[in-house]
DNA sequence: TCCCATTATGCTTAAGTGCC
DNA sequence: GGCACTTAAGCATAATGGGA
């Protein structure tokens, strides 16, 4: 076991949820995520040890050795692993989609949740999902309308992608009907609103950008999923969806939800029936998580 | 086809700034 | 002077494109 609270799977287990990566044109294992996870733990417990009495303790000597407290990796392998290992993973998952998304699946031609489930689930963490190439050539089109710093748009000049990867936290895939969930998770973070050539996007809409896209190229059983049974599920702590204004994601969620067509200005290359994605749209906390299975977040134990 | 430098995202971590 | 807060730097991973 890694850790008995924020991460109590085997190293194994945890390799087992990173997708193989292309190399060369070849799909292979990739096992570099480990070292993070276990250097992380290693100086939370050297601190502990060393540090019996916490109260008073300064936040400059606690905040790096105690990162793993805050750390939305930890959160969205330890939650999610908890639900996927659990003995009723479709009952626990069906009980949180509900609760997203209503009783029905918000897709096309999905009757049930157990239609969704059934079949063969993965879970993947930190899976990459390439930028779409229609929004890539919008931009390209629209660069000036996007940017306005010159060094940053002459550094545009020839190339050919001018977004890369989104990185998303973590993804649920059937890979017998292409059915899933992509997941973005914070702690106390908000959405990146930062990336290199378009001032105007958002991380929400870049996750729902690269949902709606089909990945063939990708290393199997991600070129399996199916854009139009993909569904968006952000997870935050309970405290910011009490309080949504206190997030950028709070706002965007929210009009998002309550006005579809607020999607279309934020993905103006994509003509889509914005009703219908709205409602593929949801947002959990870790405390759902943890009603639904009482293993889930042990550091909420409080 | 392979290698490797470059560059993207998405964080964490360190350095700089200024308040009490 | 010791903090917390803010901002910049750094790191990790992975994709990409050019050259051998």
């Amino acid at each position: 076991m890694m850790h008995p609270v924020y991460l109590p799977f085997s190293e194994e287990q945890l390799l087992s949820h990173f997708t193989d990566i292309n190399k060369n044109g070849r799909c292979v294992k990739n096992v570099k995520h480990l070292r993070y996870y276990k250097q992380s733990i290693e100086r939370y417990v050297n601190y502990l040890k060393n540090n019996p009495i916490a109260r008073g303790k300064p936040l400059k000597d606690t905040r790096t050795p105690c990162q793993i407290e805050k750390d939305e990796r930890f959160w969205t392998a330890s939650c999610l692993m908890t639900i996927f290992y659990s003995q009723h993973r479709a009952v626990d998952l069906t009980k949180l989609f509900i609760k997203a998304y209503g009783n029905t699946p918000p897709l096309k031609g999905v009757n049930s949740w157990e239609e969704c489930l059934e079949g063969e689930l993965h879970l993947f963490l930190k899976p990459n999902l390439p930028s779409p190439e229609s929004y890539k050539r919008w931009l390209r089109e629209n660069l000036t309308k996007r940017h306005f710093i010159p060094h940053v748009l002459n550094s545009a000049d020839g190339k050919v992608n001018l977004e890369g990867p989104t990185n998303v936290d973590a993804m649920f895939l059937n890979s017998k009907n292409g059915f899933a969930v992509i997941i973005e998770a914070k702690v106390l973070s908000d959405i990146s609103y930062d990336v290199t050539y378009d001032t105007i996007r958002n991380q929400i809409a870049r996750n729902v950008d690269v949902m709606l896209e089909e990945n063939r190229k990708l290393c199997p059983p991600l070129n399996k999923r199916d854009p139009e049974k993909t569904l968006f599920l952000l997870i935050t702590p309970k405290l910011f969806r009490d309080n949504p204004s206190s997030r950028l994601y709070g706002y965007k969620m929210r009009e998002y939800k309550t006005n579809p067509e607020s999607l279309a200005a934020d993905l103006p290359h994509r003509s889509c029936n914005w009703e219908e994605i709205s409602k593929r749209l949801g947002w959990l906390t870790w405390e759902d998580f943890k009603d639904v299975n009482k293993n889930c977040c042990l550091w909420l134990n409080k």
